[in-house]
DNA sequence: CCGCCCTTGTGAAAGGTTTCACAAACCAAG
DNA sequence: CTTGGTTTGTGAAACCTTTCACAAGGGCGG
């Protein structure tokens, strides 16, 4: 039982998460290894063996119990509590966050925001009071975010991811199309649009020279 | 050479890419794998064999020269032309994706976007007018999109991603935090922001585990 | 209590990706 | 032309993830 536990299983985890939420509102109470995979496009064996990292979760004839398993994956997840987020960068993307209903939904609050544009400081996104980055540092050490979120231009992304771990956050969510390396532990996750529609062209091309050229 | 390439290899790929260009702004004519590799956090064997799937593109002793190997991971990846993209849902993240300059720097071009709120039908953001979803499919036929982008509202997400395929797109972006089934072959990436904020959590919660308990 | 059906939990096998390590190739200098 | 230093391209090994397949356990009807 639980060693290093790999991305794409934690992944789906989350997966599992949200079909069992939605098992759980339609009054389901028991589902199966089988009908948790679905959704994900995994597979019952997947499944079953993800869980099993974690501990003995289901009855054998019977499956796994809709209440008990959603949580326990809130426990594992460490979903059953919500976390505070900062903001940095109030621009097209970081507006569109800010009104994103969908976060606080699942527990993500943004509680901070900050910018170094003149225009936007002091004004008000969303019920957010804008900061300037001066602030940053005592900000978040007061309102104890635990998650720092990059949205400004590429081009000062490292340097405000640095500024977000020596404020002091435990994981950073980068909106900039660069690779920011972690240090001291604090994990980073970069959502990287351009990527994605690159590996979209990519496909598509393969798919357009398989079937004009001879294949 | 040249079988089934990975997700993770063509990923790394655009970055290898991203680098080169970079490197050929600022003039530099050779680059070895293990340059190369750093800013991906690859090793240089992982970059000699990325690229051995595809051809034989370094000269023993030299490196790569970085003008060829752009135009050859330009052709690889299917970006040596740019792509259309047609837009569904201009709501807030559409419109953050309207203004993103980065995406035609890219050869991304939106070139449509569509929404159902009649207030939106027939304005314009920047520069495109947003025209109703009765149009999508002749429209499409006619400005010939070959991405389509999912940002509408998760509930109708599935639906509206099926009717961009109806429509003769050949891949789609989804930013709904729901996972879409490939059909017809059409492959598509979805975007989920809970969920790599899901993984954080995760991340997190592990770390204090270890931390908090025994360790 | 028994026997049947169902589904879990899990070792073992298969399949895939990354790293290793080295011969082959190239350049430059002498 | 030969030698030495450097870096590629690539099989083989190591590592990791997924799938298979089945014994073990649980519920239910009789
Ligand atoms: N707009 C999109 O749809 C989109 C999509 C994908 C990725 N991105 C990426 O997200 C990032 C932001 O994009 P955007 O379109 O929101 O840009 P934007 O220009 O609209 O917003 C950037 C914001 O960051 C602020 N800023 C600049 N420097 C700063 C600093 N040093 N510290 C704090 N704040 C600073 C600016 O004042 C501005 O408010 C970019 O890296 C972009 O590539 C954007
Ligand atoms: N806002 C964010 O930062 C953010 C972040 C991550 C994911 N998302 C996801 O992106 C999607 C859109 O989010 P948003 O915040 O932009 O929402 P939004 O409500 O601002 O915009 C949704 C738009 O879709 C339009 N729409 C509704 N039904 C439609 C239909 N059937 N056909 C065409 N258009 C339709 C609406 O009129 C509206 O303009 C949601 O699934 C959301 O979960 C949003």
């Amino acid at each position: 039982m639980s060693g290093r536990i790999s991305d794409s299983t934690v992944r789906r985890l989350s997966l599992y998460l949200r079909m069992l939420r939605d098992l759980e509102r339609a009054g389901v109470e028991f589902v199966s290894s089988s009908q948790l995979a679905e959704p994900s496009g995994a597979t019952s064996a997947q499944v079953r063996k993800d869980l099993s990292h974690f501990g003995s979760f289901g009855k054998r004839g019977r499956g796994y119990s809709v209440d008990g398993l959603v949580r326990a994956l809130e426990e594992i997840l460490g979903l059953s509590r919500s976390w505070r987020l900062a903001l940095v960068g109030v621009g097209k993307i970081g507006s569109a966050l800010l009104g994103y209903g969908g976060l606080a939904a699942r527990g993500f609050d943004v509680v901070a925001a900050f910018d170094v544009d003149e225009a936007k400081i002091g004004t008000r996104a969303h019920g957010l009071r804008i900061r300037p980055m001066r602030e940053l540092r005592p900000a978040i050490a007061e309102c104890g975010a635990e998650i720092g979120v990059v949205a400004t231009p590429t081009e000062v992304a490292a340097e405000v991811a640095a500024e977000l771990e020596r404020a002091g956050v435990g994981a950073i969510l980068n909106f900039a199309p660069i690779e920011l390396s972690e240090v001291n532990g604090v994990p980073i996750r970069t959502v990287d649009i351009v990527l994605e529609l690159e590996g979209l062209s990519y496909l598509m091309s393969e798919a357009g020279r398989r079937t004009g050229s001879d294949g």
